[in-house]
DNA sequence: GCGCAGAAAATGTCAGACAATTAAATGTAA
DNA sequence: TTACATTTAATTGTCTGACATTTTCTGCGC
């Protein structure tokens, strides 16, 4: 049926299954592994390949590892901050190394922002509306490079997202709006884009502000297009140029 | 400002100084590292420091090694596979290590769930409409066990969003509905239960085949509250038992 | 030109050693 | 007894060197 699971690389055999017992349960957050040494002899194997094993659990923040007298590696609760991470590298490696459209990422990236808008405009506290304020106010700052200004964007886009109040929901969408931004920065912002979309980001936290979602859902989708066609056009300049 | 970078790990160190270069660009896929020798001599550490790094790097599917002559470590393009298979495994050990309540996990699927459905309603296929029914039908077979009617109905619920034609949005959908699993697996459900979504998950699939998003977004909006009232008897059940 | 053996290059694995770190155990003085 | 300094043991972090395995290229004989 799959394909055959090549029997090769003990390292990766040892990681898969100290994996799955962490996965299903069967090791709980900040238990102690067994030292290296007893892995090694447990599975056969030398140090070495225990480490390399243990490296690649490390590198999925499944353990964390402690130097020392009792110290060891111990099951790691997998926090937000980390997991927002992750989700961001594979999302943008993902979108960068597969030739995504800009149309497909765009629709995702608003599809998924417009389903949070209602709980936004419902939850919104004024931290979140300050920062969407504060990141307007910054779009508007003349000399302001196109980087800077992707930045705020995402920055914008974020706090919409968490006004939702639901961290899986920011989790989700993190890899949504963080993985678009190197699309974004191909994109030329002039004078007259920049005050189009600071306009619909003003008209998005009046919504938010104002608790009204019609309004909110109305100005994302005026922005979802807008911001379309100003990547298709960027696309097109950029193939243009490479032909 | 932010906390120390903390010096310590080599094989840390050299992992994210590789990772950066593939983010960043500078190194493009199928792009070949140096050799563990030319690298350990590169960063002045020894060859297991060296395969520690690369390890890590191959744990996150950044690189693919080859052995033999000409062979070496390679820059991986990351496959939509491997991407879903690193989003679930996040997401799954988030919610289950995190104690995210039931409610925060159910809104957050549904909310994007509800999201993808015109779109799906827009673009499906006859192959997805296929899959739907027929789990459906999985779902009515007297003696099915809790976990398999649970992993029907994610099932289900990926073929309905894969119908919106967006791969860059079933790819986040997926660390959204497959992680809900474990908990739904805390589930009893009965009979009457059994009915009640099979009949919502018929309305689903009518109303996709009939290419009508309202009615499908209501029915996954009565989905998502069933599912919500299931979901609680079952944690209030459980946290009755554990105490 | 073709097939085959050998060389070469690279990763995979092992063994053993030492350094660095840390918490517990122990000892010492007020 | 208590507080503090010291020792000790356990464990990870790193290095050196070696050998095994895999794969490709090269050159030779035909």
């Amino acid at each position: 049926m799959k394909t055959e699971p090549k029997p090769t690389d003990l390292s990766a055999q040892i990681a898969k299954a100290i994996r799955d017992a962490i996965i299903e349960g069967r090791m709980i957050v900040d238990e102690r592994l067994p030292s290296e040494a007893e892995l090694a002899s447990e599975f056969n194997v030398s140090r070495p390949t225990v480490r390399e094993a243990l490296k690649r659990l490390a590198a999925q923040s499944l353990i964390r590892t402690q130097r020392g007298a009792f110290g060891g590696a111990f099951v790691k609760r997998l926090s937000y901050e980390e997991a927002y991470g992750q989700h961001i590298t594979t999302s943008t490696l993902l979108l960068s190394m597969n030739a995504v459209r800009f149309e497909t990422a765009c629709e995702a990236r608003y599809t998924l922002e417009r389903a949070c808008a209602p709980l936004a405009a419902q939850r919104r506290s004024p931290d979140h509306l300050a920062t969407m304020r504060a990141e307007i106010h910054r779009q508007t700052q003349p000399g302001l490079s196109d980087e800077s200004f992707c930045a705020s964007d995402v920055t914008f886009h974020r706090a919409l997202v968490d006004a939702a109040a639901n961290p899986v929901l920011s989790y989700q969408l993190a890899g949504a709006v963080e993985a678009m931004q190197p699309l974004m920065n191909m994109i030329t912002f002039t004078e007259r884009s920049r005050e189009q979309i600071v306009g619909l980001h003003t008209a998005i936290a009046d919504a938010i502000e104002a608790k009204d979602p019609r309004a909110a859902d109305t100005k994302l989708e005026e922005l979802a297009a807008y911001t379309l066609t100003l990547g298709q056009d960027a696309m097109e300049k950029h193939a243009r140029k490479s032909t």
